[in-house]
RNA sequence: GGCUCCAUGGUCAAGCGGUUAAGACAUCGCCCUUUCACGGCGGUAACACGGGUUCGAUUCCCGUUGGAGUCACCA
């Protein structure tokens, strides 16, 4: 059987992180045996429903490449299953009738005063409710007449209080809880609109969706999806769990964590496969220990059985490692159209972009990164003159100034600006003292970058800098020794 | 608080009865070097605890502890 799995987010903002490794987890499982994946929007709640978030998630998909294969025609390609554009056919209320007819669900007239009287506070102010089944016991008159009066009713699911419920999950293996822990909830909103719980379900079902894969925050209310297969007589999907993916202290991952979602990240420099090769390894390995995968090589290698069951840590100091071994990958064109504008943004009009741009490619993890690499390219900064002391090079403020004036005298009578020939004059100078190679470059190196770290050596960032502002350097920096 | 789930280094994790308990990030040290970085090499660091089962438990079972999730006319 063609496995068929869907992502079904609601449109309520951003594209958070834990929701894309969702999606992506259903894209690769059904890719993986070549099954087929569907956006369905869930956009039940009016109220939650954010504008401009159906684009988001359209726009995240396409550019990490998790495509869906089918949902109904728009512009030549495929649109999202969009769930209030089914509520409009009816299906739900079709469905949560036959449920009534069947026993397995009733109308409730309860207003949310009479709700607020069934509260219960547990700990610390926080409340619970569960339903008395105060409705069900309402006669067919008194249903009738209250339609009749237009009175407002929702459509709970009638769940015993006596008796077990049982659903397995893939990972988790079978889940048991007893009925009484189950609350009858709502399928039918007032406002006519089905809930997540019920939607969820039909379309599941409706859509012919054989995998069902979902954080494990559903995980306490899939045996009330569970009854509701159960009460409809339909077989139940293959319910796979994912492990939470939590924020540094454990909790799951919040908008308050800074690098919660898909475009947060972007914002942060991260690149796009990046990210998805990063969300992939939260929460399952695979069998060798590579670490570096495409989508591709995703799909081929992805075994839904190796996803883990405890929860994983979103760690961004790794993230960032490997942002930086995908930017090192990069093609020269692919690196300077994704770092082009950091770099334009960064350093002034003049400064030799390519150049600076190859020297800082392999030092980055982010690109905005690169503005605390290159900012002395543009002016040098005040620095202390404590940095042309080196204890390994044998450097010291005494050291450097002769050096540097020597420098300073050499390097202006220097034609040739080429690292090439800045470093082979150098080495010479070198060569004639018997000095070691770091006893000259270093104080050099400070005196032009007047930084403890550069992207390169002292010639290469001559060669940048051109020679009346290498030469203006040098001279505040004896400047600064002299004092 | 009820229910449910989880439990290998700081983090991601391999392991699925017998291993010197992998690997990666981070961290530390060394080497290389035109400092740092990059790169190379190496080190520190883990089976939460207590009972079983077994010839033998990180691995299976039970309990304890710890953590998390959930308990809406939100998904």
């Amino acid at each position: 059987m063609k496995i068929r799995t869907r992502y079904a987010p609601s449109p309520t903002g951003k594209m958070h992180v834990g929701n894309l490794r969702t999606a992506l987890y259903e894209f690769l499982i059904a890719k993986h045996e070549g099954g087929d994946f569907m956006l369905r929007i869930e956009d039940t709640d009016q109220e939650r429903f954010v504008e401009g978030a159906i684009d988001i998630i359209n726009r995240t998909l396409e550019k990490t490449g998790l495509y869906h294969d089918e949902g109904p025609d728009k512009d030549g390609g495929y649109g999202p299953y969009v769930q209030s554009e089914r509520v409009k056919t009816g299906i739900y209320m079709k469905y949560a009738k036959e449920l009534i007819d069947k026993g397995e669900a009733y109308y409730c007239f309860c207003d949310k005063e009479r709700l607020a009287t069934l509260k219960t506070e547990v700990v610390e102010g926080k409340e619970i409710s569960v339903y008395d089944k105060h409705c069900l016991s309402l006669s067919k008159e008194e249903i009738d007449a209250n339609l009749a009066a237009g009175k407002p009713f929702v459509i709970r699911q009638n769940i015993p209080n006596e008796g077990t419920t049982t659903f397995k999950d893939e990972l988790y293996g079978d889940i048991t809880v007893d009925n009484a822990e189950l609350d009858d909830m709502i399928l039918i909103k007032s406002d006519g609109y089905p809930t997540y719980n019920f939607a969820n379900v039909v379309d599941d079902h409706t859509m012919n969706i054989t995998h069902v894969v979902r954080g494990n925050e559903y995980i306490s209310s899939s045996p009330k999806y569970q009854r509701l297969y159960d009460a409809f007589g339909w077989e139940s999907p293959v319910y796979i769990h994912l492990p939470l993916i939590t924020d540094e202290t454990h909790k799951k991952l919040s908008k308050r964590s800074g690098h919660s979602s898909f475009e947060d990240l972007i914002d942060q420099g991260f690149v796009t496969e990046a990210i998805v090769n990063f969300i992939a390894l939260l929460g399952w390995s695979p069998e060798d220990n590579r670490e570096i995968f495409s989508l591709e090589e995703l799909i081929k290698e992805f075994d839904y059985h190796r996803i883990s069951k405890s929860p994983a840590v979103f760690d961004i100091v790794k993230l960032r490692w490997m942002n930086g071994e995908y930017i090192k990958a990069m093609d020269d064109d692919k690196f300077f159209e994704m770092a082009g504008p950091y770099l334009d943004k960064y350093l002034k009009p003049g400064l030799d972009r390519n150049k600076i741009g190859r020297m800082v490619k392999t030092r980055i993890e982010v690109f905005p990164d690169i503005e605390e690499l290159v900012d002395f390219f543009n002016e040098l900064p005040e620095y202390d003159p404590e940095m042309y002391v080196h204890k390994k090079m044998k450097t010291t403020k005494e050291s450097s100034l002769p050096v540097l004036k020597d420098m300073a005298g050499i390097l202006e009578k220097q034609e040739d600006w080429s690292n090439d020939a800045l470093y082979a004059k150098l080495l010479e100078y070198v060569a004639e003292h018997e000095y070691k190679n770091g006893y000259v470059m270093w104080p050099l190196r400070t005196a032009v970058s007047g930084k403890q770290m550069t992207p390169a050596g002292a010639t290469e960032i001559m060669e940048v800098l051109g020679k009346e502002e290498s030469l203006k350097r040098i001279r505040a920096g004896i400047e600064l020794l002299e004092k």
